[in-house]
DNA sequence: CCATAAGTTTACTGATCAGTAGTGTTTATT
DNA sequence: AATAAACACTACTGATCAGTAAACTTATGG
C-alpha cells in the first residue's frame, strides 16, 4: 500500500471511530467508505485493534499538537496560556464534528487496564498532563503539579460536559474557574 | 416473569453494561450470566435497547438517591456537603468494580443526540446539576449557576481521570480546587 | 385440583462480525 | 516493454449478533 493510501485508511477510520464508536464500527464498513478493500487494510494491519491503535496514535498527535499551537498562538505568558487553553477547548467544542474526547471513549469501549488501546487512551492525558505541569512551573507555580491536576480537571469535565450538553458554554464555565484556581495559586 | 426475576435481570444487565460496555455485550451473554432464557429476557423487554434504558434508569436512581444521602451524611451544611461530594467521589472510585460513569460511556457509545439512550444519559447530568445548584443557593451563593456548573466539572474530570490512570487521587485534588472556588464563591 | 401465567429448552432466522484465499487488475519502476 | 509490487474483487470461513417459534415444565392463585 502506497503511504498515501495508507495515511487515507488511517484517517478515515480515526474518523469513523470517533463518530461511530469502535465496537459498532465494522470493518466491512471502514472499507466501504475509503474505497479501500478488506485484503488490502488486512495487508497492513493485521487486525482490527491494530488500526484502531494505529488512529490512536495519529490523533495523539494531531491532537496535542494542535492544542498546545493553538495555546501559544492565544496567550503569550505561561500564565495566558493556560487559561488560553480554554478558549482553544471552546473552538473545538463548536466544531460540528465534536463528539467528546477520542481517549475517553476508547477506554470506555475497552476499560481492561492491561489493554493497549487502554494504555494508549492513559498515555494521552500523561502526556497533556507532563504539558501543563511544565507551563505551570514557568508560571511560577509553588505547586505546579496541583494546579496541573486542577486545570486538568477542569478541562476533561468541560469536555464530558460539552458532550453530554451538546453545547460550547462548559469551556466558559471552566474558564472562569480556571482563572479562580490560578489566582489562587500564583496571586492574582 | 416475577418482578423479582426481572430485577435480577435489570441489575445483572446494569453490571455487565458497566463492566464490559454496551456493544461487546451480547444477549446470550447476559442469558448465560443471568440463568435467564432470552426467550423470558424477550417477553419483557422487546429490544436490546428496552433493556438498556431499564439499566440506565436503575443507575440513575440508585447512584442520584446514593451520592445525596452521602454528601447529607458527610456534611452538615449545604457548603460542607459540596465539599463532601468529592469525599463520597473517592469512595466511589476506590470500589473495585469502579470503571468511570455509566452515562459518559452510554453517551460515548450511542453519540446520536436523538437517541434515548443519548438523552438518558443526558437527563442524569441535568438531574445533578438541579440538586447541586439548589445546594450553592442554599449556601448563600450569589450566583449558584456558576458555583453548581464549576464544581460539577471538577466532579466530571474527576471522574474521567480516577478512571484512565486507575487510582482515587483525583477525587482529592477535585476537593482542593472544590474548596478555592467554594472559597471565591462564598467568602472563606 | 385445576387453570393460568411465568419460565425454560432447543432450534432456528438472516445479518453481521473479524479475518482469509485466490485470482485478477492497476501502477510505478526499470 | 517487462517486471513486480500494490491494490481490488468475489467468495468464503466460523463465530456471534439481535430476535423468534414452538413445545415443554414449573409455580402460583382461586
Amino acid at each position: 500500500m502506497r503511504p498515501s493510501k495508507r495515511n487515507e485508511l488511517v484517517e478515515k477510520a480515526l474518523e469513523v471511530f470517533y463518530q461511530n464508536g469502535f465496537h459498532a464500527t465494522g470493518m466491512d464498513m471502514l472499507a466501504a467508505e475509503t474505497g479501500i478493500s478488506k485484503t488490502s487494510m488486512y495487508k497492513h494491519f493485521r487486525t482490527k485493534e491494530d488500526l484502531i491503535m494505529a488512529a490512536l496514535c495519529l490523533r495523539d498527535e494531531e491532537f496535542r499538537t494542535w492544542l498546545f499551537r493553538r495555546m501559544a498562538q492565544l496567550g503569550a505568558t505561561p500564565r495566558a496560556q493556560l487559561i488560553a487553553m480554554f478558549d482553544a477547548l471552546k473552538e473545538w467544542f463548536a466544531q460540528k464534528g465534536f463528539r467528546s474526547c477520542m481517549f475517553i471513549k476508547a477506554s470506555g469501549e475497552y476499560p481492561d487496564p492491561s489493554d493497549p488501546i487502554y494504555l494508549k487512551s492513559s498515555e494521552h492525558k500523561r502526556l497533556l498532563f507532563d504539558y501543563i505541569r511544565d507551563l505551570a512551573t514557568q508560571a511560577g507555580a509553588e505547586k505546579p503539579d496541583i494546579l496541573a491536576r486542577g486545570l486538568l480537571l477542569l478541562k476533561e469535565g468541560a469536555i464530558v460536559t460539552a458532550h453530554l450538553r451538546h453545547d460550547e458554554n462548559p469551556a466558559k464555565d471552566a474558564k472562569a474557574a480556571a482563572k479562580i484556581l490560578l489566582a489562587a495559586a500564583l496571586g492574582s
